[in-house]
DNA sequence: TTCGTACCTACCAAAACGGTAGGTAAATAG
DNA sequence: CTATTTACCTACCGTTTTGGTAGGTACGAA
């Protein structure tokens, strides 16, 4: 399995904040109720989203997360490259791949290369607007 | 990632024997030397293609591994789900997952759904033979 | 000053990964 | 019949990743 619970979290909690902020921000409690998800683990992944500013939090009484962008300006793709750090299918794609010697004469790199072009390419083309529920 | 050493090690090994098993059988320490790869390693990962009949060894001298059938009858797609056991990029897609209570309200299900689709249409549209080297 | 929030760090159990070790079974050559 | 060569089987094992939990601190509003 490629996605792990880390990027998947993530972009359950994103959609509930693209949902749920109708202005202001919304703690972090609440989500990790309305998903049924751990509060703590949360915590845990979402400085990640900040520090990309994807999300932004604030302190105190009347704070919480919300969206730093409009939901159809973020995509799937974008929240997991962040979360799991790497979503390539095979280890000699990864960003800090050792370099393979065989790399020029590698069968089965293309395949690979194929597959992680249609990979990206699909979660790039999916936005957190694609995944909201139309709200009527 | 993915997809781990047994499928990547599993798909070279069959690229390599349809390379070099003009007519009779091939070692797997040929292959494993050939490959720059553990010989012991591969010998727990081939009765997995053996007993799903993609390849066959016989025992004794002058025996090995061949391909039970043409490399453009068999797909990638194929190989690994054999080897790997699920290529669900999700648990949540896993054969033996455990049934989501929230599946008829899940907003993320979709996208993985559609990436799970992209991502097995890809494989089983590659075959082995489409890896080959032209031998001129 | 108190409360509610984000945010930080250390720890931990379980599973998966990537093998190794040490055999047995079967087929062939001599 | 014996030796050799191969496939095939099973148990073990160190390391990394996963999926958290625990216990705080920093900050901001009331």
């Amino acid at each position: 399995m490629m996605i792990s619970t880390r990027g998947r979290y993530a972009l359950r909690v994103i959609v509930d904040l693209a949902e749920n902020s109708v202005d202001g921000y919304v703690p972090m409690r609440e989500v990790a109720e309305r998903q049924g998800l751990s509060l703590k683990y949360l915590e845990r992944i979402l400085p990640l989203l900040v520090s990309e500013h994807l999300v932004e939090g604030v302190h105190g009484k009347g704070g919480g997360y919300r969206l730093s962008k409009e939901p159809s300006k973020i995509s799937v793709g974008e929240v997991l490259r962040i979360t799991e750090g790497d979503i390539a299918p095979v280890a000699c794609l990864e960003n800090n791949a050792v370099k393979c010697e065989h790399i020029n004469d590698c069968r089965t790199l293309p395949v690979w290369k194929g597959l992680n072009d249609r990979i990206n390419e699909y979660l790039d083309s999916v936005s957190i607007a694609d995944l909201m529920k139309d709200i009527h």
